[in-house]
DNA sequence: AGCCGCTGGGTAATCCTTTACTCGGCGGCT
DNA sequence: AGCCGCCGAGTAAAGGATTACCCAGCGGCT
């Protein structure tokens, strides 16, 4: 593989003007700039990207380390940083965590040794991982969820008030008995939905019984399940607020199999506004975040956190929209 | 941040010692292994990626590279490499090629730059930027899609018989203009479903008319057009085969503007058997495919080629399966 | 005319790890 | 007892790009 020295020789000067030319650096003869590009095309030179960020101490490349690549609005968070940051020459490396500390913890440690410019990702939660980043002076900006103590850049959407407000709407429609199906116990999202859930039970005096609650994994077998056994109980809920849109697709498994109608007979908000939502029969109300936009915002934070590191640490918190549709309405 | 030396000195042996402790190679004594293990640890020593790829000349990565990260069917893709890749220590990195040459290109290029070990991609039909990876000797795989001349490993759908099989079945529920909707001209798995269909046509004695095809980017927006229009002829279509699920999306959509019922008035069938497609209504009839495999044996063939290079290419053809559901019979 | 300064480009150090080569020492065999 | 061989560990080279530093030459100013 042709390397710099080749192109130099080629091009009959030093590896050095080689390396300023084709990075457009200091100020090249326009001659020699072109006998270098020639000379690099000819050859099908491409850079040795080791021997650069070698070099450099550091890569264009950030990571995204997200918890589920199959969750629809990771993906879109996904799109938003990567239309940020190729607007600045930056590539986008997505890796998934799964949900499990030991992958999120094992990829942070790839993306230290490979010495990315910065790291954006969804925290499962424990902190310990982070924390290399912190040390190392890695830049990185945390979404959807906060981190326990460290302070960084985070961006987050007020995911408490808009349970909360999904909730209000459920018994303004007039449903007595709400439960709510959630994510699992100590990750921060599912923690703060289930809480505004509850927010809005006790401002409307509404009595709160775990029976009407579960938790579960974020995905659609877990909420199957849930769903299932919730809605076996002798007083089942007559409405559910689902925590993200796989668990959605499991809860409207299980009301199909029991020929229990949404909204007619279990008012049911999802979160996330997946394409399909106002596919199925009745059309599906949903919380709609704004993912995209949590990563546009992310990766502009990591790019200025690139660039200077010590700006103060801030939180963006980003509003939610309820979008009514017939799943929360009787008749 | 520490280096290799900090650890040596820490630990009173060579740099050459530390090397081969932690990677494990040769016999080391086991005391100098321990001894060093707990100077890494003390330091919190991470190896420094790009100095250990510059010198082994090729990184343990490979990158996949799809044309759609917001596509069920890639990620289920996504998926398959990463189980396959981790249980041999490689790790994954996603890279969005949204379906465009240049991006395509551009993560070829970074790639090879990268001097990843393999690579796996989705081709978005032009076979330039490939040519660069045969050219460098890196290894890759195509998955979806073949590539026009290179001969490398490929891992396909017979998406054409599939296609046929789903329009057969419109056939025999009696449908009698069966219109297709499938992707852009160019793109093999849109070619070869428009194929497919015909196939089934021709075998049937029906004429086609190319007033019942449509083709358009394969997302919602671009099939939703396609259907408003479809529909809006003078003879129009009673049955649809889609080509993805994110066109179907858009379809359905189109159904549900116009008041028209899947299967009773409009049959329907769509390429991926989407986690919601059996909740609309009525359930969507569904090719699927078989997408986490695709990714498990593309990642297979990664492997082998990285280690033997000399191997003769294969292509490996997966079947889908259809699943009829509602929306492909009347009443 | 001579000197100073600036500019463009070359030389060589540097980034850090892996690994080929080498060497010392010890054990076993004759 | 002496020699050979082997094992374990150290020394130093290699990998390829960037960039600090330096030098040559030219132009302008006095």
């Amino acid at each position: 593989m042709a390397t710099i020295s080749d192109v130099a020789a080629l091009a009959g000067v030093s590896t050095a003007t080689v390396s300023r030319a084709l990075n457009g650096k200091a100020t090249v003869d326009p001659d020699l700039v072109a006998r270098v590009r020639t000379a690099a095309v000819q050859l099908g030179y491409q850079p040795n990207g080791p021997a650069r960020n070698l070099r450099r101490q550091e890569a264009a490349v950030v990571a995204l380390i997200i918890s589920d690549v199959e969750n629809p609005f990771f993906t879109a968070i996904a799109r938003g940083v990567e239309d940020v940051a190729h607007e600045v020459g930056y590539s986008v490396v997505l890796c998934n965590s799964d949900e499990s500390a030991t992958k999120e913890n094992r990829y942070i440690d790839i993306a230290i040794q490979e010495r990315v410019a910065g790291v954006i990702l969804s925290p499962t939660g424990t902190t310990s991982s982070v924390e290399k980043l912190a040390a190392r002076g890695t830049a990185f900006v945390a979404v959807d969820r906060p981190l326990p103590q460290q302070d960084s850049d985070v961006v987050l959407v007020d995911t408490r008030l808009a349970a909360r407000q999904a909730t209000e709407h459920l018994i303004a429609q007039g449903y007595q008995r709400i439960g709510c199906i959630t994510g699992p116990a100590g990750v921060r999202t599912a923690d703060d939905r289930l809480a505004g859930y509850r927010d809005a039970l006790k401002a409307a005096k509404r009595r709160s019984s775990t029976k009407l609650v579960r938790r579960t994994e974020y995905k659609a077998a877990g909420a199957h399940k849930a769903a299932q056994e919730v809605l076996s109980q002798e007083e089942p809920p007559d409405a559910l607020l689902v925590a993200n849109s796989a668990m959605a697709v499991g809860v409207l498994q299980a009301l199909q199999e029991k020929g229990i109608r949404p909204g007619q007979d279990v008012g049911i908000v999802a979160f996330d506004d997946a394409p399909w939502a106002a596919l199925v029969d009745p059309p599906l109300s949903v919380v709609a975040q704004p993912a995209y936009e949590i990563g546009t915002v992310a990766a502009r934070l990591l790019l200025a956190r690139i660039t200077d590191g010590t700006r103060p640490p801030t939180t963006t918190t980003l509003g939610a929209r309820l979008i009514e549709r017939g799943s929360s309405h009787r008749g």
